[in-house]
RNA sequence: GUGGGCGUAGCCCAGUGGUUUAAGGCGCCAGGUUGUGGCCCUGGAGACCGAGGGUUCGAAUCCCUCCGUCCACCCCA
């Protein structure tokens, strides 16, 4: 027998409200910020990603499913959002466009990682994009469109953590800073954090080893080493989100997993949902578009993944919207009935109304027991006496009243509820 | 890639001192009402006990390997 492949997982119908609610909620409220949906393609050219999420990161070196195509060209099924869509603003020649150009998508997002709670092969991601402004204040929107997000969602115990890891001015200080400070504590670490020592310093502070915390703790912060511009951007950021009344917690230890990160990085975690506190995550980007050969281009966005939000819907218990249910449902009494049912049902269709019948000779009590499995309000039964008046017999499914009406009359009465 | 738990019908699961028609519940189908649902009763279908190999007279049960799954590390959504 053939499995959906590891790490992957079918949406079936009973699982299809919660997917509903956090797709239509991300639409209302990318609506309600002005920003615009754009898809693109589910795999690129591997150096897309290569080149902006970083050679050096988990992602790419051993997360990104990568497979050359019958030609011979190297492509990478999307490991994560950012990068195609900047591929697309500078492909569709979007910064003649008003700017920012703020833009959103729903995709789904390949990581071949070993699969547990929360983290899957195959996992999707809202995400937002604000490209062309550097001015804190698109920071800020960024922020409270995902906050107020969550909000419409009804996600509880949330925190945002915040930090600034500066620009390419600032940051190569810094770096020194930090390799300063624990060059003369090297043996303590573990052997991952001596690795990042040398290749990726900023990433010892986000060490979850027990050893290494005290050291992560102590580390000087970034932002003690922000540049006057960096440091103005953090400072206002700040004072916007005060302004939007959004509590933040300030992390020095926030540093994110890619690479083209600049100034402002956020993430979003939450209590439940085991292992996986982060719900979702972004920040700013002001040199990805110039590395993919654009003019220098701020930018600042988010992605966060709805499986992990859909997980703490249920955690939490929180009612979606239940999907919809047929007005009607069409049963037969006796086979003689049957075409006429059928047809009835195709009419009932053509008016716009939404109608299951009974394909196949069943029992009438069969055939109630399928109405109410349905969940339909009503089921309309049709016999052969019915058939010799010209009328059915309609019976409301809550009430177990029953009435007889004209079929001509059906559609109308039933428009009406 | 590393470590641990677990794999019995669509789902939840009993059975792991070796010999069973592999039990039960939910769900499904049918009947109890030859034109009527949600409750109840009765019956039925549905499992080569994850796969392969081994030990044995005999394995769901013991051993090995593999696969899958879950949880954790790593990393992230």
């Amino acid at each position: 027998m053939f499995k959906a492949p590891r790490g992957t997982a079918d949406t079936l119908p009973a699982n299809q409200p919660y997917w509903r609610f956090v797709e239509d909620k991300a639409t209302a409220i990318c609506n309600l910020y002005g920003y615009k949906r754009l898809d693109t393609p589910a795999f690129e050219d591997y150096n897309l990603f290569a080149r902006t999420v970083g050679e050096g990161t988990d992602i790419v070196t051993k997360e990104m499913y990568t497979f050359e195509d019958r030609s011979g060209n190297v492509m990478a099924l999307r490991p994560e959002g950012t990068a195609s869509v900047c591929r697309a603003y500078l492909e569709h020649g979007m910064h003649n466009l008003p700017q920012p150009v703020k833009l959103y998508y729903l995709a789904a997002i390949f990581r071949y990682e070993r699969p547990q709670a929360g983290r899957y092969r195959q996992h999707h991601q809202f995400g937002c994009e604000a490209i062309g402004d550097a001015d804190p204040a698109v920071d800020a929107e960024v922020i409270d469109l995902v906050w107020q997000f969550y909000r419409s969602l009804g996600l509880k115990e949330l925190t945002l953590h915040l930090n600034s890891i500066g620009c390419r001015v600032c940051r190569p200080a810094y770096l020194e800073a930090l390799k300063h400070y624990y060059s003369s504590a090297l043996n303590s670490l573990c052997p991952d954090c001596r690795n990042r020592f040398e290749k990726n310093p900023l990433r010892l502070l986000d060490c979850k080893e027990p050893a290494c915390q005290a050291a992560a703790d102590a580390a000087p912060a970034t932002t003690r080493s922000l540049c006057q511009e960096c440091g103005r951007h953090h400072d206002r950021l700040q004072k916007y989100l005060l302004r939007l009344d959004i509590n933040f917690k300030f992390n020095h230890r926030l540093v994110r997993g890619l690479d083209y990160y600049t100034r402002t990085v956020f993430e979003i975690q939450t209590r439940e949902a085991g292992a996986q506190t982060a719900l979702g995550g972004g920040g700013r980007y002001d040199n990805l578009i110039e590395d993919l050969g654009g003019k220098p281009t701020p930018a600042v966005g988010f992605g966060t993944g709805i499986e992990r939000i859909i997980q703490n819907l249920i955690t939490q218990k929180s009612p979606v919207p239940p999907v919809a249910r047929p007005v009607v449902f069409i049963a037969f009494a006796g086979d003689p009935a049957r075409d006429a049912a059928f047809s009835l049902a195709s009419d009932l269709r053509r008016s716009g109304i939404s109608a299951v019948a009974t394909l196949s000779s069943r029992s009438l009590k069969a055939q109630l027991k399928q109405a109410d499995a349905s969940g339909a309000r009503h089921t309309v039964i049709v016999g052969e006496e019915e058939l010799a008046r010209g009328i059915v017999t309609l019976r409301d499914m809550g009430t177990s009243q029953q009435t007889t009406i004209p079929t001509s009359d059906l559609a109308a009465r039933l428009s009406k509820t």
